[in-house]
Formats: C-alpha cells, sequence, structure tokens
RNA sequence: GGGCGAUUAGCUCAGUUGGUAGAGCAACUCUUUUACACAGAGAAGGUCACAGGUUCGAGUCCUGUAUCGCCCACCA
C-alpha cells in the first residue's frame, strides 16, 4: 500500500465533517437542542452517578439579571451572557450543582414609553385615549414579542441556562413577591406615603427616582434682583420665574451684611403675585455666592423645602404638572415655565430691580427616558425610608444582630466588604475599586420614591376608602381587601422596587420552597458596572430587609460593550454591531471569545468585527488540530487499533496500566499542560477569564499547533512504533484537555468534537474540568 | 466642587508580594510542504505619559505634574 492509499483509508477512519472547515451555522443549534434534552442544564436533572457531583454536588447559582423587555438583546447583553454562561459551565465541569436562573424584566417605564411612542407614530393616539385597560393589552403584546426575541437570543448565545425555572418580574409569582414584600415593609414602617418635593417629569407625567435624572450641562444667566424697591436685600437665581413662590430668603448665620434683618418679614408685590418673605439664617447659604442672600422656594427646589422645614417657612406651589405657571403666579400665571422667566426678566428691568445678568453653566436635570426637563414639585408619593429603625428580626449580616434595631442603609454598609472601612462584609465585588464608589453612594442616599404615575408595572396595593369626616382608611395586602367600596391606588411601583427582590422571588419567596433553601444567596451577580446603583444596591437593601440576608456572595461587574474604537455604540454613529449578526457570520464560539479576551472586570470593551472573525478562525484551527490528531491516532498505518480515547488519563498517568511509556518529550509537553491548566484554574477561580481566554488560545495555537504537532510529524512517520504509540497518546490526551479547558469558553465547537470522538457517549458539559495532575 | 480609572510595540491590551518588557491584531520578508492559506516560517517594532523620591535594583512602591475618560454633587 503506497502512502496516498494509506491517506485516503485514515480519512475513511475520521467522520467526513473534518474534512470541510468548521460550519458554526450547521452545527450550533443541533448542539443547542442536543444539551437541552440532556437536561443538564436543570440542576435537578444533572448526572446521579457520581458522589459529590452533579446531583449530589455542592450547589452553585447565578440569577440572570433580566434583560428589559424593550426590544432585542444587544452586545452588551452578549457579553453578559458570555461571562456568566462561563462561570456556569466551569462550576458545573467541577461537579457543581450549578443553576443559572432566565428571566425577563418589564421595566415598567421604559417598555411603557417604548409603547406609547410607537402608538403615537401610528395612530396618533395617546394613552389616555386607549384608556388604562386597552392600552395594557397593547404593552403587554409587545412585552411578549420581545421577550420571544430575547429568548431565542439567549439561545442562540449557547447559554446553558435552566428554562425550566424562567420568571419575568411581572409575572404571578413575582407579583405574589412584590406584594408581600410591599405589605412587610409597610408594616415595618419602611414603606411610607408623603407630601414631599418630588422629581417631576412633565413630558411623561409621571415623578422618577434620583438615579433616573439625567444631567446636562446647558448656558444659563444668573440674574441678581432685588424683590421691590423696599427689599433691603438683593438676591441671585437662574429661575426668576419661581420667585413668585418665594417665602423666605436665607442668609448665612455669621454674615454681618444681613444679621440685622433677619427675623424680619415683608410683604411684597413682585410681579403680580403676592409674597410674604421672611428673612432666616441658615448654614446651608454660602455667603461667598452671588449675594450671599438665597430667595427660598420651598415648593420647587428641595434645598429650599429643606431651609423651609428648618425654620417652619410655608410652601408654595406656583409651577402644575404640566410645567406651567399657576393661577397664583402673578403676570406670568398660565404661562409655560420658559416663556415665563423671559417675563419676569422683563418685568424687573422695567422696574429697575435687575442689577445683574451673568452667564453662567447649569447643570440641567432631565428624565432619562422622555428628555423631559425635571421640575421639581411636591406631591402625594410613596416612599422607602432608608434611615428609619426597624427590628431585623433574622439577621446573616455580619455586624447586625438578629432582632437588633437597624436601618436599610446600614444593611447595605455592613452587607459589602470593604478593604479599609468594613473588611466583614459578606460581599465582595470584583474589580474592588466600585466599593468606594458604592459606598460614597450609600452615604448620599436619600429616600427612595417608589410609586410611578404610569399604567404598566405593579400597582401599588394599597386600597383606599373613604369614610365620613373627610378621612379615608388605607388597607395594606397582597389581595384585594373585602368589602365595598375599596379603591386600589392609581400608581404603580418603580420598576426596581420588583428587580429588588429578584435573587428570591425568582427562587419561590414568600413560600420556603426547597430552590431557596439551596440556592440562595446566590453565588454571583455579575451585571454591568452601570447599573451597580440601580440594581445592585437595592437587591442588596431588599434581601437584607427581607430575608434578613444578602442576596449574593460576589459581584461581578462588567463595563460597557464600545466599537473598536472605543467609541459608544449608538444608533445616530451607525457603529452598531448586533450580536445576532456576528454569530450568523462567524458563530457563537467566536462571538463570546471576542468579549472576554482583553476586558478585565470593570473596563470597557472594545469590539471590532474582525476581532470576531480572528476568533472564528481559532475555531477552525481547533477543527484542524482534530483532524490532524485523529487522522494519525486512528490510521493502520500506526498499528493502532482505534482506542477508547475516553480513558486516556488512566493509561497515559498510571505506568501499572498503561502498556505506553511516555518519552521525555512527552513528559515535557505533559509537564507544559499541566502547568498552564493548573494556571487557568486558579485564574477561573479569580474570575480572569481574559487571561484564561488568551492563554488558551496562545497554547492552542502557538505551542499545540506550531511546535508540539510540527516537531511530531517526524516521530508519527518514524519507523519506532513505541515512540510513536507514546506522541499518539499524549496528543490525543492533549485533545481531550483543550475540549474540556475551552468548553466554558467555546462551548458549540469543543461539544462538536467530542460527540464526535466519543461517539456520543458522554457530553462535554458535564465532563470533569481537566485535573492538575 | 468631590471621587475613581487610564497613560506600556502602529492599534487593542496583559504584566498577581519590585529582579534584565509580553500577547493578539496590523504591517514586513519568505513559503502554496498532504491538519489547517480561516495556514506556516522568519525578522522587525517599546527612555513602560512626565518630574522627583525610596531601593543594590522601579512598568511595578511613594510624592507631584500633565492629558484623556467615567461616576457622583440641590451653589441658589
Amino acid at each position: 500500500m503506497n502512502e496516498k492509499d494509506v491517506s485516503k483509508q485514515v480519512h475513511a477512519l475520521i467522520s467526513e465533517k473534518f474534512l470541510k472547515p468548521y460550519n458554526p451555522a450547521e452545527t450550533e443549534s443541533r448542539i443547542y437542542e442536543m444539551w437541552e434534552k440532556s437536561g443538564y442544564f436543570n440542576p435537578d436533572k444533572l448526572p446521579s452517578d457520581k458522589p459529590g457531583r452533579g446531583v449530589h454536588g455542592e450547589p452553585f447559582s447565578i440569577v440572570l439579571p433580566p434583560p428589559n423587555v424593550t426590544g432585542t438583546l444587544h452586545m452588551g447583553h452578549a457579553a453578559m451572557l458570555a461571562i456568566e454562561d462561563i462561570m456556569i459551565r466551569y462550576k458545573r465541569m467541577q461537579g457543581f450543582r450549578t443553576l443559572w436562573l432566565p428571566g425577563t424584566d418589564h421595566a415598567a417605564i421604559a417598555t411603557q414609553s417604548k409603547v406609547e411612542k410607537e402608538i403615537e407614530k401610528k395612530e396618533g393616539k395617546r394613552r389616555h385615549d386607549l384608556g388604562r385597560e386597552e392600552f395594557l393589552k397593547r404593552v403587554s403584546i409587545f412585552a411578549q414579542e420581545s421577550h420571544d426575541t430575547i429568548i431565542d437570543q439567549v439561545r442562540k448565545m449557547g447559554a446553558s441556562i435552566d428554562w425550566s425555572r424562567e420568571a419575568f418580574t411581572l409575572d404571578e409569582l413575582r407579583t405574589k413577591s412584590v406584594r408581600t414584600a410591599f405589605k412587610k415593609m409597610y408594616e415595618l414602617g419602611l414603606i411610607y406615603r408623603g407630601n414631599r418635593i418630588v422629581n417631576w417629569d412633565p413630558k411623561g407625567q409621571t415623578t422618577i427616582s434620583d438615579d433616573e435624572i439625567v444631567y446636562e450641562e446647558r448656558k444659563s444667566k444668573l440674574y441678581t434682583f432685588k424683590y421691590s424697591k423696599d427689599f433691603p436685600i438683593s438676591i441671585a437665581t437662574t429661575r426668576p420665574e419661581t420667585k413668585v413662590g418665594d417665602t423666605a430668603v436665607a442668609v448665612h448665620p455669621e454674615d454681618i451684611r444681613y444679621k440685622k434683618f433677619v427675623g424680619k418679614t415683608y410683604e411684597i408685590n413682585f410681579a403680580g403675585a403676592k409674597l410674604n418673605i421672611i428673612i432666616v439664617a441658615d448654614e446651608a447659604v454660602d455667603p461667598a455666592f452671588g449675594t450671599g442672600a438665597v430667595g427660598v422656594t420651598p415648593a420647587h427646589s428641595s434645598i429650599d423645602a429643606d431651609i423651609a422645614r428648618r425654620h417652619n417657612v410655608q410652601s408654595v406651589q406656583v409651577i402644575d404638572e404640566f410645567a406651567k405657571m399657576m393661577p397664583n403666579a402673578g403676570i406670568v400665571a398660565g404661562m409655560k415655565v420658559a416663556p415665563a422667566r423671559d417675563v419676569i426678566v422683563k418685568w424687573l428691568e422695567e422696574n429697575s430691580l435687575l442689577e445683574k445678568t451673568e452667564d453662567t453653566l447649569q447643570n440641567i436635570a432631565t428624565a432619562e427616558r422622555t428628555g423631559g426637563v425635571v421640575e421639581p414639585l411636591p406631591k402625594l408619593q410613596w416612599f422607602i425610608s432608608v434611615d428609619s429603625k426597624f427590628k431585623l428580626e433574622h439577621s446573616k449580616i455580619p455586624g447586625i444582630k438578629s432582632g437588633s434595631e437597624t436601618t436599610l442603609k446600614e444593611i447595605m454598609q455592613k452587607a459589602v466588604k470593604s478593604a479599609d472601612s468594613n473588611p466583614d462584609g459578606l460581599i465582595e465585588i470584583i474589580p474592588e475599586r466600585f466599593d468606594k464608589t458604592y459606598f460614597h453612594w450609600i452615604n448620599n442616599l436619600r429616600d427612595w420614591c417608589i410609586s410611578r404615575q404610569i399604567w404598566y408595572g405593579h400597582r401599588i396595593p394599597v386600597w383606599y376608602k373613604e369614610v365620613k369626616n373627610e378621612s379615608q382608611d388605607i388597607y395594606v395586602g397582597v389581595e384585594a381587601p373585602i368589602g365595598e367600596g375599596w379603591k386600589q391606588d392609581e400608581d404603580t411601583l418603580d420598576t426596581w422596587f420588583s428587580s429588588g427582590l429578584w435573587t428570591f422571588s425568582t427562587l419561590g419567596w414568600p413560600e420556603k420552597t426547597e430552590d431557596l433553601k439551596l440556592f440562595h444567596p446566590t453565588n454571583v451577580l455579575e451585571t454591568g458596572y452601570d447599573i451597580l446603583f440601580f440594581w445592585v444596591a437595592r437587591m442588596i437593601l431588599m434581601t437584607g430587609c427581607l430575608l434578613g440576608d444578602i442576596p449574593f456572595k460576589t459581584v461581578y461587574l462588567h463595563g460597557l460593550v464600545r466599537d473598536g474604537k472605543g467609541k459608544k455604540m449608538s444608533k445616530s454613529l451607525g457603529n452598531i454591531i448586533d450580536p445576532l449578526d456576528m454569530i450568523s457570520k462567524y458563530g457563537a464560539d467566536a462571538t463570546r471569545l471576542s468579549l472576554i479576551v482583553g476586558t478585565g472586570p470593570g473596563n470597557d470593551m472594545k469590539l471590532s468585527e474582525d476581532k470576531v472573525k480572528g476568533y472564528k478562525n481559532f475555531g477552525n484551527k481547533i477543527w484542524n488540530i482534530t483532524r490532524f490528531i485523529l487522522s494519525v491516532a486512528e490510521g493502520e498505518r500506526y498499528g493502532l487499533t482505534v482506542v477508547p480515547r475516553i480513558d486516556f488519563d488512566a493509561q497515559i498517568f498510571n505506568d501499572q496500566v498503561s502498556m505506553i511509556k511516555l518519552g521525555t518529550t512527552e513528559r515535557a509537553y505533559l509537564k507544559q499542560l499541566n502547568d498552564l491548566i493548573a494556571e487557568i484554574t486558579k485564574e477561573m477561580e479569580e474570575y480572569k477569564f481574559y487571561l484564561v481566554g488568551e492563554k488558551l488560545y496562545h497554547y492552542v495555537w502557538h505551542e499545540l499547533a506550531d511546535k508540539i504537532l510540527e516537531e511530531s510529524k517526524p516521530i508519527l512517520n518514524g519507523d519506532d512504533m513505541e515512540a510513536r504509540i507514546a506522541r499518539v497518546q499524549f496528543l490525543l490526551y492533549a485533545l481531550q484537555t483543550i475540549l474540556k479547558a475551552l468548553h466554558p469558553f467555546m462551548p458549540y465547537v469543543t461539544e462538536e468534537i467530542w460527540q464526535d470522538i466519543n461517539s456520543g457517549r458522554s457530553v462535554l458539559i458535564v465532563e470533569e474540568w481537566p485535573k492538575v495532575l
């Protein structure tokens, strides 16, 4: 038999598919289906044949940060899925009883405004034209469609997630969790209803939280003037139109210029409005700024409201919910805020009261979702108090004893580990530097306004009943109260209220489920650093309050996905890279790896199509390495029968069992590979996936392929049978090892190869992570 | 105004208790040799932002400066 014939025969022994380049498109959906059928995504259906592994293993859980049902997934989601799937697959291979729980977020205000915009564009109607019921029906349809798209995308990424436990922040079970949480916190005195200055978005017609504000720097003018000729003090403001609502002028207590006026009151006719101004002394005033005197508008500025409260000064609202001046606003009554400002300035000029106009930069508060300029208004809303003391019955949080008094702020402070300030904290944030940001935020935290005047979301579980004497009965509960005349609160809850419960609402709380016992606290929360405050802090708050526990042990924060040049991806720049597009062009494995390598936790990642392409080539490289190794292993010309490759570890490393002696070269190769496994296993534990991905890439391509395979060719073609067998043994071992080690990163191509070389007798996702020998 | 981060090869980034600088991509030269041209071989490329300091020795520790980026903040 000549060489050519041998070659043909060899090829006949290898699956035909290895003769062509690796084709992700043909492979991925088939493999994903196989995984799903295996049941191994579900921690209850993991293999049970080995002690301490699979269903007998230690639990390891991650709850997916639920994507908003506002459309489709972007690269940031893809990165999140890639990182979490790596964690889960790694732990599953290590024998942990892994749960990765999927879900979606109704994202109240975001989803509602998206649908509102769509309806307005298509039908020219607003939500009030449709009515609450019809509008909600529309939103639900949209949410369902988004949900289906999202689920499909999650699967395409190769996420080994337990679909049997899928949750939605607005489904029946989560509604029960939300209402139970509300009721408990109300009973603890942590949720209260109060009339306070809130951030009102006139465009969205709702309150928003401090975190939903985006500040925009704008040029503005600082006007210095007097209310009237008889008034002794000049004040400065950027918003003259609000001055019709002034009720005081505040000066610093030590300011000798104004000391003599403190306590005096003045009746003034200011632009047609009747003002009653009292001069008060307050530490909050900076004597060096402007005139050193502040016109206090308690109804339209929270700092002014604070001053007013300290000095018992009344509050007069002059701007309404549509950002229009109210009837008591003198000559500007009925006008919009902006023109009212001009009119007031003109009035000041005409009356020779304006002393100075200066250019200044001002941070304008705008609503994140609608872009509307936020108007601070006094409104009756529901709040969560972060400073109220309450008794925490059962506490696992270090520094807070069961049954002791604490506050939500304290819970948030004590739960998180900080090398400097709180070394005993149980929650570790990765990268560490973010704990500074976290603590800084907590220290400045104010009460959280949780009611929203929108329709889509959890309706506040409070019912009112009018009784005589203009008072009303109030009922807070999980179910509607029995009896006539109860009316439920019209408002809905801030979407982060339900997200805050996510780690335990998804596991069945308030029921005492087996899942809750097994999988809570979850091991890792992996999410973007941009929602550290929105979400992570609130989960810690809610879990501490309701379970007396932490929601997760480790917080792994990833950054933003930017384009190849480091620019933020946006529609207007046209630089958006769509994950589905990348998957269909280069495969999920390549897409995943390109999002991992080159970026540490907490850093923004740069992604270009070329990078993805490069990793597609890598998939093919592995494919070709497999072809080569199988061809030499299975060739008759080497005198080898097809070896049951699954048992190689034993054969290689136990000389008693093996008939094959490894040579010094094989042992050197083996040591190198072993060192690599030791290194990357350590780095996996340290969440340094970017290093592991890169090192495996480098080893496979530039060590195994370029050096070891090349160096092996003369031996494999030589006459020394024993040397050939030893080499083939090593190569097969190396192949299996890198398939295992790469599997969390490139699940599809590794599983596809594994299926072939093991003739479908085992599934790589539950194989053992390579051992350090 | 406060805080955080970055600054290392043309580009994107590693560099874990201080011990003579690394990877990927791009560019260059050569090679179509039966695993792979979605490839291989080879060569090239850096005063580690700047200035001081500690040390036998600093990309790494300290102080300061500059530039860029991000977050937080109710100076009216």
